[in-house]
DNA sequence: CTCCTTGTTGCATACGTATGTCTATAATAA
DNA sequence: TTATTATAGACATACGTATGCAACAAGGAG
């Protein structure tokens, strides 16, 4: 059923490495038996075998993006920017999902072959980047970096951002502000938490721990933070986010609450999703260039794929506050 | 660097393919043995490369997934079911994306390697669908299928929804009724364009070809679609989108001219994603079991991997409307 | 005591491509 | 003419695993 390079080389009257070598426009190979070789893969339809290819050569050109959850809306904007870049360069995209067991997805990504993995979703105390530097195996670091292990990385840095949204918050008459920050244990949530304080401190304003709301970066945090300081007796006239997806659910629960925003509370996130512009939603946001994030994450994995020796380089991307309709005046 | 069965081998003193062997619990090879081998691929950290299995095996059980556009809204709700139901039953997904050029994207599919293909986009002319058939690579129809070659599939059935939305539309006193529907070589917007005129002319109500737009299943096609009607002289009282990704962009262009949905327009949808229900957006649409049908077709195409002979079969589901808060009664 | 089973392992080889080395032929220079 | 070099292709082999088959030992049946 499959046609073979040999195949080829049997109907061309050569040799298979000579069939090899021809379709790939090897100079060692002459013209005619290039158009005598190329002709007789038409004839039979003759495409290469990607296995075979990778198992002889030892790359797979085929590069892991590592995930936790794909339903989330934050992802499709990296996945979409990687797989072109990618694509672009010759390499190929394989999706990947964080399970309870580190060490299994670390597996995982070996047995596969990958030529380097990329890491979206590190928590500081992830094992898989060990893992992978054990084995040899390029990574880079995109959104989130893991102190374990030093390597190449494409992060937003979030101080610009988040100090014009304490101004502009402050500028607002905003004193009481909540914050719903992602997981402990990931950089990014770190990060932001740290910028944000910095930020709210040259204005003398502090986050009590009752203002505080963590939880995974997905609507449902969003909601449930909200919801819970809606509920208090003197709840907080403006909410940061952690990201938008996070804000997206807490403009649902402000609007379940029959809560108005910005009139009753001001809601910030981060990110700048295209949805976060969409006229019926008009998300106040903090944004950076993610599209170029992702494909500096991806160029650095390349190019360390190809020059494994290359000092190590960290990339981090500019943050501005976006003004839309959900920051406004305290009432 | 890699260690491979070899190494484990010659450790445990006993021979290559009893590794293999071992590791896969053969009933061939003795418990003591196992007990060695296994004890020796721990003692290395031996990873089975899944490049030489797949070599050796002929197959990887990898199968691909065929999608346009990746930042669309959609996807992810097809990714997600897909990946986790394929994980469930041992294989992996890959993304693909359809090019320009038919032949080249079938070419990249079929020298992958795949052990089978799920078709998310095809257009009813592609050749993708031939292209496989011809190779024995085997595959299924995602909520889309192609008149060239008959394989299974799982699909909406839109005719329920349908009816039951332009019972509704009457109902709510809607006569001036515009669609904007997908790309006219998808068999997803001719059905769903045929059920909507259908369940339209049971109450003897007609769409005039000036109340039709068409272009991809996006939010673009839905923000100019609504505008350009909205511009009309006499402009429809109600908008059914090909999907609710669509129906988001026909929100956000009559938000952006100020048009109150339903007041002024109602607007309706086909999917029924998570993000329809959200309190800001509550989109009335029409539902169906989106991650069964996901299921549905990951099975099919993976029986039909392991069961090449059996029948096809083409899976279709009932689908009904959701009343949420953009229909209401004409003014 | 021989034959046959049963259970366990090794041997040989296949899968499809890439690549280093060697050879034959032709072209060039002396 | 001969020696030298360049060129083009063939040959051999490697990559890591899986699998059909042979081999062998131990044990039971006749």
């Amino acid at each position: 059923m499959t046609v073979t390079s040999r195949d080829v080389a049997q109907l061309a009257g050569v040799s298979q490495p000579t069939v090899s070598r021809a379709l790939r426009d090897d100079p060692r190979v002459s013209e005619a038996t290039k158009v005598r070789v190329r002709q007789a893969a038409a004839r039979l339809g003759y495409v290469p075998s990607d296995v075979g290819r990778a198992l002889s050569s030892g790359r797979t050109r085929r590069i892991g993006l590592l995930l936790t959850d794909l339903e989330n809306q934050f992802y499709p904007h990296i996945i979409a920017p990687a797989f072109h870049q990618l694509e672009s360069l010759g390499y190929q995209l394989m999706l990947h999902t964080e399970a309870a067991d580190n060490d299994v997805v670390a597996e995982r990504l070996i047995s596969n072959g990958l030529d380097g993995v990329l890491l979206a979703t590190s928590t500081i105390d992830s094992v898989v980047p060990l893992r992978l530097r054990d084995r040899g195996l390029p990574f880079a670091y995109f959104n989130r970096t893991s102190t374990a292990v030093h390597a190449d990385s494409a992060v937003v840095n979030p101080l610009r951002g988040m100090d014009e949204a304490a101004a502009a918050l402050i500028e607002c008459g905003h004193r009481r502000i909540a914050a719903i920050l992602g997981p402990a244990n990931t950089s990014t949530a770190i990060n932001r938490e740290n910028a944000l304080r910095e930020a709210l401190a040259h204005h003398g304003v502090s986050i009590p721990a009752h203002y505080v709301h963590r939880g995974p970066f997905d609507t449902a945090t969003g909601q449930a933070g909200t919801q819970r300081f809606l509920e208090m007796a003197e709840p907080p006239t403006a909410i940061i986010c952690g990201n938008d997806v996070v804000a997206f659910g807490a403009l649902n629960a402000a609007r379940s609450a029959g809560v108005d925003v910005p009139g009753d509370v001001s809601i910030v996130g981060f990110d700048d999703l295209p949805s976060a512009a969409w006229p019926i939603i008009r998300l106040t946001t903090i944004a950076y260039d993610l599209d170029a994030m992702v494909r500096r994450a991806v160029e650095l994995l390349v190019d360390r794929i190809e020059n494994p020796q290359r000092p190590v380089e960290e990339s981090a991307f500019e943050s501005r506050l976006v003004m839309r309709d959900t920051l406004g005046h305290i009432r």
